[in-house]
DNA sequence: CTTACATCCTGATTGC
DNA sequence: TGCAATCAGGATGTAA
């Protein structure tokens, strides 16, 4: 579920509240996610310094003295909340968050919790369990099987027009689908795969080798648009989204296309569509993209 | 090599 | 109302 912006704004309010603070204590009580979280995870994180809090694509990198970082992604349904403490909550282990976040994430899929020397916690939830936690090496990390891949950022300015031109050149998929291949560009899903393509004016089943020089720049020129956008509002809460401080975000009643199948076009007044590209939902006005 | 598809898992929603 | 089918923001492994 979350896709860059919303990793983005959880990277930035966690890094104001926890960079500095020391974990005293952290527990793995589900390791069953996508991979197995290590088993020594829990133990080799205790009695490290939170250095700061970066990110790669839908990665959140957490790095830690010592020279290792906690690399979290956070498939479809995790989220990261930071949990000011009460004392005595939930030592006697009553199930619900102490903090008011009750009711926003369910705390029967907290499977990870970083305690910090002020008190409060870090909690991983993710119902679906699609996510991942590992610990690696910082002098690695670039090299790891998680990062070494992944293409551009589409916030830098390696990700221009000649290089997707050349990223888009004989191949024959769905420009959606191109945009959402992590090793082409780094962090785009389904939902801002869509909005960028409506902002660019192309239909997302186009093939990605068949566009026009003009229709490849416009791609380049709206992602950042549509992402500046997007992080600015702390990110889309269609369904489940919430902030490292349990909020949702707010770019939701921004989306243009995704999810308004029906919906009259604000460009057109045209009724959005929704076709299957790739099993996958893809929304896009049939008058505004071509 | 490229592309299509199933798969991991739970929960919310839709349809009968 | 109840239950089954379908779908969900992601990534990967397999097969064609």
């Amino acid at each position: 579920m979350p896709e860059l912006p919303e990793v983005e704004s959880i990277r930035r309010m966690l890094k104001r509240s926890v960079v500095g603070r020391t974990i005293v204590a952290a527990k793995v009580t589900e390791p069953r996610l996508r991979r197995r979280v290590a088993p020594a995870l829990a133990r080799a994180v205790v009695g490290r310094r939170i250095e700061g809090v970066g990110r790669r694509a839908k990665y959140l990198i957490v790095r830690l003295s010592g020279g290792d970082a906690i690399v979290v992604h956070l498939g479809m349904s995790g989220t990261i909340t930071h949990r000011e403490s009460r004392a005595g909550i939930d030592r006697a282990g009553s199930g619900n968050p102490p903090d008011g976040l009750s009711g926003q994430v369910d705390s029967a899929h907290d499977h990870a919790v970083l305690e910090l020397d002020d008190g409060s916690r870090i909690v991983y939830n993710d119902p679906r369990r699609f996510g991942l936690l590992k610990l690696i090496p910082l002098d690695g990390l670039a090299a790891s099987e998680e990062l070494r891949a992944l293409g551009p950022e589409p916030l830098s300015r390696a990700f221009d027009a000649a290089y997707l031109a050349e990223k888009a050149r004989a191949r024959r998929l769905a420009i959606k689908n191109l945009i959402m291949d992590q090793r082409i560009v780094a962090g785009i899903g389904n939902i801002y795969a869509a909005e960028i393509l409506f902002r660019a004016g192309v239909r997302p089943a186009r093939r990605a080798g068949g566009l026009k020089r003009a229709e490849i720049e416009r791609i380049v020129a709206a992602a950042p648009c549509v992402l500046k956008e997007a992080i600015g509002r702390r990110g889309t809460t269609f369904r489940s989204y919430r902030d490292s401080r349990g909020r949702p975000g707010g770019f939701a009643g921004r989306l243009r296309v995704y999810g308004r199948e029906g919906e009259p076009c604000y460009r057109c007044s045209t009724p959005i569509r929704n076709l299957m590209v790739g099993q996958r939902a893809s929304f896009f006005c049939p008058r505004c993209q071509r």
